[in-house]
DNA sequence: ACTATCCCCTGACGGC
DNA sequence: TGCCGTCAGGGGATAG
């Protein structure tokens, strides 16, 4: 469900609250999927400063003085809070980081399990960031464009859902995009006009945009670091509004399965 | 080398 | 009240 608006709200307060940093103690509550697992995860984000908080995609990288990266996914509903200390650990709470200077704690938490953080090396994170796409508020809306074009068969959910594609949409601002654009997403990439890739591209970046503006989604999970929920959630045109009335032209929204999503359209409004 | 489908997990919710 | 089935979904693994 965090999607780029939503990770990269994280990201700003990750940075803001643990750039030159020292990790004083890492407490594992619960096993999760991190790597590596138990005391040496711990061991190699002990004593060590965090100098910056980037994200790629989804991903959520802490860059070390020592040169390694923690590289971490929320998933669906992996999260990060600062929370006082000395207060009782929430039931999915999984690791708790003690930062020097800062009165709080940071807790990683994560219902579903899905996600992770990872211990890794420059190579090892070039590696993995090498198969994505490009980032799509750092690029022309004619790069974006020139994304979708194959293969031609493609749904054009299935595209924009596909990380190598372009990076960082996922089920809500796929469904958003092509809103915006007035194109349903169960057309192929094949039947697009230059015409359609670059205005879904302009839509892509617009709602991606408009949400970081709101630090993002609150659709189910989500919520930042502080515990706060996104304010785009109401300004969501079909995503979840499955029945309710379009808000261009008051036809009910509908909703069908494409590429294993849940997905959201008009079919008045998109063709 | 492709694409499509399965599956990991827990909590919320509806039906009975 | 409780039980059961269904759904939410990112992306790696696997099947086709």
């Amino acid at each position: 469900m965090p999607e780029l608006p939503e990770v990269e709200t994280v990201r700003r307060q990750l940075h803001q609250k643990l750039r030159g940093r020292k990790i004083r103690q890492v407490k594992i509550l619960k096993t999760g999927r991190e790597w590596p697992r138990g005391n040496r995860f711990t061991r190699a984000l002990q004593g060590q400063t965090v100098l910056a908080v980037r994200r790629r995609a989804k991903l959520l990288i802490w860059e070390l003085d020592n040169g390694t990266f923690v590289m971490g996914h929320l998933k669906m509903t992996g999260r990060f809070v600062f929370v006082g200390t000395g207060l009782q650990p929430d039931k999915h709470d999984r690791i708790v980081f003690e930062l020097e200077g800062l009165p709080q704690c940071l807790v990683w938490s994560d219902i579903r399990q899905f996600g992770f953080l990872k211990v890794m090396n420059t190579e090892q994170l070039k590696q993995l960031l090498s198969n994505y796409g490009p980032e799509p508020l750092e690029v022309s809306p004619q790069v974006l464009a020139d994304r979708l074009k194959t293969p031609k068969t493609r749904h054009l959910k299935a595209a924009l859902l596909n990380q190598t594609v372009i990076a960082g949409i996922g089920n809500i601002y796929a469904d958003e995009a092509c809103h915006r654009a007035g194109l349903r997403p169960s057309r192929r990439l094949g039947d697009l006009t230059s015409a359609d890739r670059l205005r879904l591209a302009k839509s892509i970046q617009q709602v991606l945009r408009e949400s970081l503006a709101q630090q993002g989604t609150s659709a189910n999970d989500y919520l930042d670091t502080n515990g706060e929920r996104g304010g785009f959630l109401e300004l969501l045109r079909v995503y979840g509004r499955e029945g309710q009335p379009c808000k261009n032209c008051q036809a009910p929204v509908k909703k069908i399965v494409l590429a294993q999503r849940g997905t959201h359209y008009c079919a008045n409004c998109q063709k």
